[in-house]
DNA sequence: TATTGTAGAATGGTTTAACCATTATAATAG
DNA sequence: CTATTATAATGGTTAAACCATTCTACAATA
């Protein structure tokens, strides 16, 4: 019936003030706090308890802090960090596998290609194909840490050409761990890069002429194929 | 090439050595860290430090605070809350729509409905139909509150189904957010309850003889009607 | 004996005041 | 004009004290 009242903590209260502030738009994006002096004097409060309150902000992805003279609280604009560091959480802490991560994709990441499918602008498809011939280079030089990194950021582009956030924040959560976890224990080569390289170049052809299926098959395989590397090694 | 060598503040360090330790089995849920002033010794530090640290874990959901004599801080079982208060912050920044969820939504319930259909146990069932048997109850009791709870919990009930953690934590974070959003803007009524209500039975029904598609088009019309409500008031 | 009330102690929550470390900016020397 | 240095504002840290909450044990009482 009741919930819990909830035991009243002054920098509670404080962090709710200013994330009201920020999420109404009150405060924008880029903008910097006061002081934690002055800030401490504005919520009657002690340097401590406001501090508790910035800490619980920052952590939020709320703001960011600087040090120095010119440095303070700084209003962040929201982004997918907090949901992939929580994801990481959970990943680290052994509550989800890279089996359960495989199978997720498996179901998601055709429903992105059909969104991007129908939602990519002609921008989109240049950045995209912009990002493929950073791959080749990469793949051409060898450089398999930088073929990684754009690897995943073709991934995550293909999330941003759905146009929707919530399919963003998904893939960017999930493409961020992955990678953090394959540059730690699979070593990419030449092989592996080459099918990445020869999928994405299927793909982004498959969306170009918007046959999201075909371009859905691909990354099924992809993932599979992924989650058996890792399976087996 | 690098990444900026980040600033060693002090909380910071605290932070990562509890985390650590709670991450890799060392202090295992429910388990209690000990009183502040006696961490502040452990790790040399102030207690105000010390408490910077503790902020950020409780954010982090790591661990929960407890007051008074037995009270400290104590090692929490990983959840979904994280994620929940992260896509909250991002729905009410307007960084994401309904109508984002939504497609989301149309998305991805399909899939749990597989998922749930080929790996459910009896348990599971005999749970959901627990549920479904409380919401007819509030149901014929005319009681929409209890009527929404139990709605949410058949939701997310069918996320656990799926048996993959990564589902039930998108459910849980989706649905906990569309009902506190249902809770403040759309009445509950006994037509709307009826047909929620109705559409859940056909749902368990179909899951039972492991026929995915049927459960898949009643849940993405319940969807879709859900989205149309909200559109139009 | 069982119940109720009360005092004590341990815990988290808060305050204050001081000092340290970093860094943008202004003043200065060449 | 350039390079260096000093200044001052900012966040980061420390210390010691007090307040508020709540469990526990013990005593008073029916």
């Amino acid at each position: 019936m009741f919930k819990k009242a909830k035991q009243a903590r002054v920098f509670q209260d404080v962090v709710e003030q200013i994330q009201d502030a920020i999420l109404s738009g009150r405060l924008e994006p880029g903008s910097k706090l006061p002081a934690e002096r002055t800030l401490k004097d504005v919520f009657n409060t002690s340097r401590g308890t406001l501090r508790e309150a910035l800490r619980v902000l920052e952590q939020k992805g709320l703001i960011d802090i600087k040090l120095g003279v010119a440095g303070g609280a700084i209003v962040k604009r929201i982004d997918a960090e907090p949901i992939i560091e929580s994801l990481a959480l959970l990943i680290r802490s052994g509550e989800v596998s890279l089996q359960h991560i495989a199978e997720f994709r498996i179901k998601i990441e055709g429903s992105i290609m059909e969104l991007a499918a129908q939602h990519a602008t002609k921008k989109d498809f240049k950045n995209l194909e912009s990002l493929f011939c950073e791959a080749k280079v990469c793949y051409k030089n060898r450089d398999w840490e930088s073929f990684l990194k754009i690897d995943e950021k073709m991934h995550t582009h293909i999330g941003i050409m759905t146009h929707n956030p919530v399919f963003q924040f998904v893939q960017k959560s999930i493409h961020d761990n992955i990678h953090q976890y394959y540059k730690e224990h699979l070593d990419m080569n030449q092989k592996r890069a080459l099918e990445n390289l020869t999928d994405f170049e299927k793909i982004i052809a498959a969306l170009k002429i918007n046959d999201a299926k075909t371009a859905s098959s691909i990354i099924m395989d992809h993932v599979k194929r992924f989650n058996y590397k890792m399976q087996t090694k």
